[in-house]
DNA sequence: GCTATATTTGGTCACTCGTCCAGGACGATT
DNA sequence: AATCGTCCTGGACGAGTGACCAAATATAGC
């Protein structure tokens, strides 16, 4: 009767790692980031990595993907929870003031960004991901008779990662200070006409 | 008689690391900039580079500090050129155009941002152009009757880094589109009073 | 029990890294 | 011509790198 099947301790060295990789891209870069050091934050040995990945790269891109998908997913949920996408967009800034611009959860993600430019399977991975929540939030706002959704939903996304990277040199900024602004942008037709 | 004296040779010299750095650091990323990719890039020997900088680091520090300077001093003089603010930011719009967000001087200051994370000499320097800048434009702001012109400038920053971000990922993006809702944020008074 | 299969270990490989430095080169000064 | 200060060269140092693999270990199926 073990403890751990074998199947399940793979999964599990396969997870820290998974995990081990997220904190450490936002912590000390992407670049940084060694097979010997992701091992040591994982408690693995440094051989393992390149057993459960084919290699350094792909176990990277692989944790900044599901990474950004389940931000993404949070923050859709948050999105169709409100009333209108006005609303959704405020309840997104609450989300996103408890984000520093400074944690290795911020920071995962404009390494990605950077990371990006420089490996085509990710960009194309995360260009998807992207799009796919750029077309709800404009889907949202075209539901409440935004006259250009599609552009208010790719201006929305802009001030928010904008903010998250000046946010990281200027700690005093705050999502409270853009919140009324960016909603004279989403809300501009929902004085009108709502169904 | 000489074509180079002995201190114009270390001046020349000096300046292709600096510029090599500027490159360098969009093209491959901070962290993979290294002293002998950099010196044959410049075009010099790789000891030269501890001989004119006290550390790599030093350095690339350096050289993203100038590159930034020049250009927020371009774009001031773009917003100081124009008879009102929301005109100067269509002006640094039409500049922004220019950055496909994959050129090594767009990835030049997301990589600073990042680096300014890790590197607190950086951080004070970049983070004290960048309150410069987003005074002088909070400024301009203010005195076109702008309602609370310390956030909108905090506010069209974000949306200008934010869209160069974003514009690695998805080429499509043009400052045309976002143009005419920075537009909304910036001349909210201006159908007001103007002195 | 014994054998197949999956996971893990510990180490090797060739390579790049930042930093440092002894010594050479060269124009300027005396 | 000799000296001085600045600029530059080429290599050395220890440390760290991604990838890889044979051997060891642990579970699963017979």
């Amino acid at each position: 009767m073990p403890v751990q099947t074998n199947a399940e301790r793979g999964r599990a060295a396969r997870a820290h790692l998974l995990a081990a990789a997220r904190d450490l891209i936002g912590e000390i870069g992407w670049n940084a980031v060694s097979t010997r050091i992701l091992a040591e934050r994982a408690g693995v040995r440094s051989g393992l990595v390149h057993y459960h990945f084919e290699s350094l790269q792909a176990l990277l891109r692989q944790a900044t993907l599901e990474a950004m998908g389940e931000m993404l997913d949070g923050t859709t949920a948050l999105l169709t929870a409100a009333e209108n996408p006005a609303d959704g967009i405020d309840a997104m800034l609450a989300e996103l003031d408890r984000y520093t611009g400074e944690d290795p959860a911020s920071l995962l993600f404009i390494e990605a960004y950077l990371a990006a430019t420089r490996d085509p399977l990710l960009h194309e991975r995360m260009k998807a991901l992207m799009l796919d929540f750029r077309g709800t939030l404009a889907a949202a706002l075209g539901r409440a008779g935004h006259p250009a959704p599609a552009d208010a939903a790719a201006f929305t996304m802009a001030v928010f990662d904008g903010h998250l990277l000046h946010k990281g040199l200027d700690p005093g900024l705050s999502a409270s200070r853009i919140a009324p602004l960016l909603r004279q942008i989403t809300s501009t037709a929902t004085k009108g006409a709502r169904e």
